[in-house]
DNA sequence: TTTAATTGTAATATATTTTGTTACAATTAA
DNA sequence: TTAATTGTAACAAAATATATTACAATTAAA
């Protein structure tokens, strides 16, 4: 995750908590986060994909929440925009001659897969419901 | 981490441990990981500095570990090669004049250094002897 | 019915990060 | 003295991430 894809679906996903029931565009959030609103519309793609959001074409369209704020967890969002496993990539092309090279990425799933499953449930536990109440 | 550097020095460090006190050289790690010995001598450079290995130069030259295997942990390593958070990056330059813009990479902050804290503490658990045991 | 605003998406461009390559001075053992 | 190796820098190439532009399709409202 060496990308802001985490932190703009947040920020997506805190300005529509906190728009209620308001259709809110693209262009508004652009400006929120500074960046380009083509860009939002891309992240939202993927976030209504998910599930976790609605949107509407036409004058006076843009997103909302598909579902309460206590019922996102920051693990829903994190699933759908990581696009890597927390400890990174795995070399493909060990050497299969080497006892290590031929069975290390074998061993590496392990600690990968688990590292990814401790990071998920920990973020299940938080909702975009409480994160909002900060602001 | 959407790199090959964890995957690479865990790879490095299996290697020296399986050489117990020999010299081992970068090309010989490099065939075995199937990439350029420069490569393996930037990585083993920064495991240096880390204080996990040491390096020879010259005839005969080579690195090996600098304590044992059961000294080092993956937190140690993840540290040295690490370099973004879990989460990923911030949205630098949010809007001041928004009242999420404003103050959300602080909030985030917090999530985003929980998060790489359970990691590491995870990673303190498991060392290298136990890895490498597995071979 | 027409107009204006907005999404969703594709295509393309730019920037950043990652990986690979080459080269070589410095060092060390034999 | 020779041969092998590190450590590092400089550069190149490939992959990933972000930005930009454009526009058909859609929708609300005038």
């Amino acid at each position: 995750m060496n990308n802001t894809r985490f932190a703009t679906a947040i920020h997506i996903l805190t300005l529509l908590a906190k728009a209620g029931d308001e259709w809110v565009s693209s262009d508004w959030i652009a400006g929120s986060i500074n960046i380009n609103p083509a860009m939002v519309r891309k992240e939202m793609s993927v976030l209504q994909n998910a599930g976790l959001v609605v949107g509407r074409k036409g004058k006076e369209g843009g997103s909302k929440l598909n579902l309460s704020q206590s019922e996102i967890s920051l693990a829903d969002v994190y699933i759908a925009v990581k696009n890597s496993e927390v400890l990174g990539k795995k070399n493909l092309h060990t050497s299969a001659k080497c006892p290590v090279g031929k069975v290390i990425n074998k061993k590496l799933d392990g600690i990968f897969s688990e590292t990814d499953d401790l990071v998920i449930r920990s973020l299940r536990k938080k909702t975009l419901s409480s994160f909002v109440k900060q602001f």
